[in-house]
DNA sequence: CACAAGTTTCAGGAATTATTGAAACTTGTG
DNA sequence: CACAAGTTTCAATAATTCCTGAAACTTGTG
């Protein structure tokens, strides 16, 4: 599979899935996200079957530890789904498609390792008590009395996207916002 | 200033501020930002008073040049003002402590410099015709139909909150989600 | 139980990204 | 204009993160 030099329109699916996987690599990597990981679950995306292992590595040319590994983080992640085949020892993978469970998948995963220790330090830290006379004191306490009360109201807006119906979602997301 | 070794709950300000800038070092790592980026920026976050490259360095034990270049690059992101004394040579810089103008900020910068060339390919992407009997090409279709879709909301989003009046943020932001 | 087919693990090497530090540059001043 | 005080640049290096590949493990089968 080609590179997926992007700003060269594609000419052919081919071409089209490769730019896409690129992007994908690019774009996780600049929110902290490992290239691989992005690719394989990109690959999937656009893949209307399940692949194996075997063909994971061979399309984006990894390893098989790599791929291995990458798929049981995504796995983790909840955005693949292991497929069977009865009769066959291999193991296959289907993406979730569904790009609003895809996103709740990825705001609960980084939520729980991200947010959520990172409340809890912030908790800890604005409890802090001192002297209110104290002109560095009172920017620290402030400080983080702010991005604490900003890291709970993100914290809540993401938990209701999270457990929302589509419904509300689409209804609130599109009709209030946009 | 010491490590910031979290978890032990800080006795001083000092160690607070210490574990602090540590966290924010940290999460910054974890979303794609450099942490010395994320550290000098808490640094300023918690200092009453305006900093030179001087302080900085010395209180993050950074070099000079990395001072210098994460100071022009936070002032990029509009998350630190110059503040120049008169009679002085030396530059001080102040952060912008109101949280939703860091939060506009941090948006602002991060939805050009990735989110809206992302949008972009994808339009470029989405538009391949192809043959709608061919699973393969209505599967890539499918999916970056709904990831445009996705990214199209996302930046509608955004771009509300960024330009939104604060008593609009607050008003939608608690009294709706929360 | 020996083997085949497949999966996982992880130490070490490769690739990427961040940081240093010294030289070059700027600018105000006597 | 020479100097001092400060800032910026960037090639070299350090630190980190990622990936490989081979060995160990698992599991179904004759």
């Amino acid at each position: 599979m080609s590179t997926g030099n992007p700003d060269v329109p594609p000419q052919t699916l081919a071409e089209a899935k490769a730019q896409f996987i690129h992007l994908w690599g690019v774009s996780g990597t600049s929110w902290g996200v490992s290239k691989t990981l992005a690719q394989v679950h990109a690959l999937l995306l656009v893949s209307p079957a399940a692949l194996s292992t075997e063909d994971i590595m061979s399309q984006l040319t990894i390893s098989r530890g790599n791929a291995s590994m990458t798929v049981r983080e995504l796995l983790g992640w909840g955005l693949l789904y292991k497929e069977l085949r009865p009769g066959e020892r291999r193991e296959y993978f289907v993406a979730e498609k569904d790009m609003l469970q895809v996103t709740r998948c990825i705001i609960r995963a980084r939520k729980r390792r991200e947010l959520d220790p990172m409340k809890r330090t912030l908790d800890q830290l604005a409890t802090l008590p001192g002297d209110a006379a104290d002109a560095d004191y009172r920017a620290f306490h402030t400080t983080l009395t702010d991005i604490q009360q900003l890291a709970t109201a993100s914290d809540k807006l993401l938990t209701k996207l999270m457990l929302a119906e589509r419904s509300w979602f689409w209804d609130k997301f599109f009709k209030l916002f946009l």
